[in-house]
DNA sequence: TGCAGTGTTGCTTC
DNA sequence: CGAAGCAACACTGC
């Protein structure tokens, strides 16, 4: 579920522990057992081996939060980017690596007949190791172990004077927490004479005058090319805050309610981050403790239940829209 | 037991 | 353009 609130706690946690360790050393499985064919990520065992020359004896300086994607940068110019995608976390601390048991539970998962546990004791003995697939060995004797039950993630090297152009980055829309994303930008992203989202046909003839006007909110607050960050969790918490329908259109948006959802996106995030992030599903932060943010849901997956609105009494709906599960109250929601 | 559902993204088809 | 369906993968919950 890493959105924005869960990677900037995890940048938050890494830039604590790394910034001036070296690494030492990195393995992965990832390559080992995969469909994924993108010849440019760690899922392939060449890539991984380039990956790890590069990567082995480098200086980490510090880690940087893009959108849902983490960077860290590396000396020598090179910057390695994640993205965990749906089940991916990172975490700090002591491992060894150990060939368990095949009826110690770890089904398929395994790949390579070798998983890391941590030796410490606490949160990061709890779960998750057996979804270890790639780890990095630091010099400070501890590691940085990358949990990803689903195998979804993203992880590659690039040349860090080229993130403008690596699209991974370039296609991301503004940060919506930074102090330039004001009710100016957001008005201008999502109005329909805005330049945003248009293209040109071949005529020269504007093809979409309406930008992203015409289509679902929802959908448009989740497109990380308009605003780089925000996920189904938080999506469906703005609108619920901003008495907006996740069907309604930019277009159709009334000044008053731009300005209710800009602000229900900064207070929402910020707040987040300060519990720690979500942990409703499986993320952690780098020391393999769960967030809270889960308990302060007003609407997601809270399907068939009162509406929290004071004085609202609505029920809860649910419903997919751009392909995934939508939640809002249809009584305040307009 | 089996199958729908799960935070993300990208590709294909209509 | 945009929406829908599906794939990548593995587990949980009904």
């Amino acid at each position: 579920m890493p959105e924005l609130p869960e990677v900037t706690t995890t940048i938050n946690g890494l830039n604590k522990v790394l910034p001036k360790l070296t690494i030492k050393d990195v393995w992965s499985d990832y390559f080992l057992r995969t469909k994924n064919r993108r010849t440019d990520t760690i899922k392939n065992k060449k890539y991984f081996e380039y990956f790890k020359r590069e990567v082995v004896g480098k200086k980490i300086k510090n880690a940087e939060r893009r959108g849902k994607n983490i960077l860290i940068h590396l000396t020598g110019g090179r910057t390695i980017l994640i993205h965990m995608k749906m089940t991916g976390h990172l975490l700090y601390g002591k491992y060894k690596r150990i060939s368990p048991r095949q009826d110690l539970g770890h089904s398929k998962g395994l790949a390579s007949g070798e998983i890391w546990i941590p030796v410490e004791k606490g949160f990061l003995q709890d779960s998750f190791n057996k979804f270890i697939h790639l780890i990095f060995t630091l010099s400070n004797g501890k590691h940085l172990a990358f949990s990803d039950m689903r195998k979804f993630a993203k992880v590659m090297l690039f040349e860090t004077d080229k993130r403008d152009v690596l699209v991974d980055l370039a296609s991301l829309g503004p940060e919506p927490l930074d102090k330039t994303f004001t009710l100016k930008k957001f008005r201008e992203i999502l109005q329909p004479t805005s330049a945003f989202g248009r293209t040109e046909s071949a005529s020269g003839e504007t093809q979409s005058a309406q930008g992203y006007g015409g289509r679902r909110i929802k959908t448009v607050l989740m497109d990380q090319s308009v605003l780089a960050g925000i996920g189904n969790i938080y999506s469906d918490e703005i609108l619920w805050t901003a008495g907006i329908h996740p069907e309604r259109t930019p277009a159709s948006l009334k000044e008053k309610e731009m300005k209710g959802m800009w602000k229900a996106i900064k207070i929402i995030l910020e707040s987040s981050i300060k519990m720690g992030g979500d942990s409703m599903s499986d993320y952690r932060n780098i020391y393999g403790e769960k967030g809270q943010f889960q308990k302060a849901h007003k609407v997601y997956r809270r399907t068939k239940e009162k509406c929290l609105k004071k004085s609202c009494g609505g029920i809860i709906q649910r419903k997919v829209i751009g392909g995934r599960s939508s939640h809002f109250c249809d009584r305040h929601q307009k």
